[in-house]
DNA sequence: ACCTGAACACCGTTCAAGT
DNA sequence: ACCTGAACACCGTTCAAGT
């Protein structure tokens, strides 16, 4: 049987939802296809643009968010959706993040220019609108590590009865820090 | 002669700034200091809290900010700091940006102590503050990280000429992203 | 108290050779 | 075209034993 870009993909998905990012090594990945290490690298040049790969099964889902009417809720409707693909998987945050660092994500690309094109209508000045669109998405990154972070953590065991107690509220605090950019843009544009 | 954590932190921090991140291993910090592998593990418990400890060496200089008069000067104050501190090291953002996620920097949390203040003193709500603080390390880190893998992508060989051209002002950038937090500060207090 | 020796259980990547 | 076999050059961590 041959080997498809599609089902080492799969695969990879399947080890990081069940073990997480540590375990998503190529000889983990090659031994549960079924295949020698050396064959991932006929179909992926390095780990690197594998879990570019993987990156971009995750933020999949994003795809199907549309530019809306007015740009608060288009910002917040691709943010939104960009938490929820990467809280849908097992350390989906952190894998995100560094492919988004390293450059291997390709929807991460097109989610970058639907904000841009959404801080553009804010009336941000042209040459500002990719570091407007960057500023949101560090920010999203950066509050979702942290929250799976703490989520996974004392899911492992940790706390029970203390969790309705202690919790932090993390869909208030997310929806905080994005007013706060929201805001931020709003400003911008009565500026210019 | 006796080993001190200060001495390993010293040798971590000149193979950081010589060779990077990838090259600060466990076993190549050993054979700088003259001594066996399971010898840092009597001074550190494991790779991630000696990583700490020089994301602490590297932050040190932040340590001389002081909370300015007005609000939005403390955290221009504080984020310019924060950044020159990471740009000073060779992967100095990314090795701050990971010990900041596992918890492992004493330093990051001082910092975002003075910037939830900052964000107290703007009039955000006690309960909101400490998210506002976040937001900001959140851009600042993942701003940084950014701009230096592009630094040290074409100061290695890349360009030169083209340098001055095609070059984004990454103080100019920077100066943007951080506007668009201090007036989304600006609007909630004159919210709530 | 502090460190060595030696092991355990792995890594990512390359590349001649096979089919 | 696609994959195997086998190697290269490493990792982080543990822990009995030494001094």
């Amino acid at each position: 049987m041959q080997l498809h870009k599609r089902d080492v993909v799969d695969a990879a998905t399947a080890i990081l939802d069940a073990y997480g990012i540590a375990d998503l090594t190529m000889r983990r990945l090659a031994r549960e296809l079924a295949v020698t290490p050396g064959a991932l690298y006929w179909h992926f040049a390095n780990k690197q643009e594998l879990l570019g790969a993987v990156a971009d099964r995750i933020l999949e889902p994003t795809r199907a968010v549309e530019a809306a009417e007015h740009w608060p809720d288009t910002i917040v409707a691709v943010c939104s959706a960009l938490r929820d693909a990467l809280l849908s998987h097992t350390d989906g945050a952190e894998l995100v993040s560094a492919s988004f660092a390293a450059g291997q994500s390709q929807i991460a690309s097109e989610i970058i220019g639907l904000l841009s094109a959404a801080a553009d209508e804010a009336g941000v000045a042209v040459d500002d609108c990719d570091a407007a669109a960057r500023t949101v998405v560090y920010y999203v990154l950066g509050f979702t590590v942290d929250e799976q972070s703490k989520r996974q953590w004392d899911s492992a065991g940790a706390l029970a009865e203390e969790h309705s107690v202690l919790a932090v509220d993390h869909d208030r605090r997310f929806a905080f820090g994005l007013r706060l950019l929201v805001d931020g843009l709003g400003a911008h544009s009565r500026v210019s």
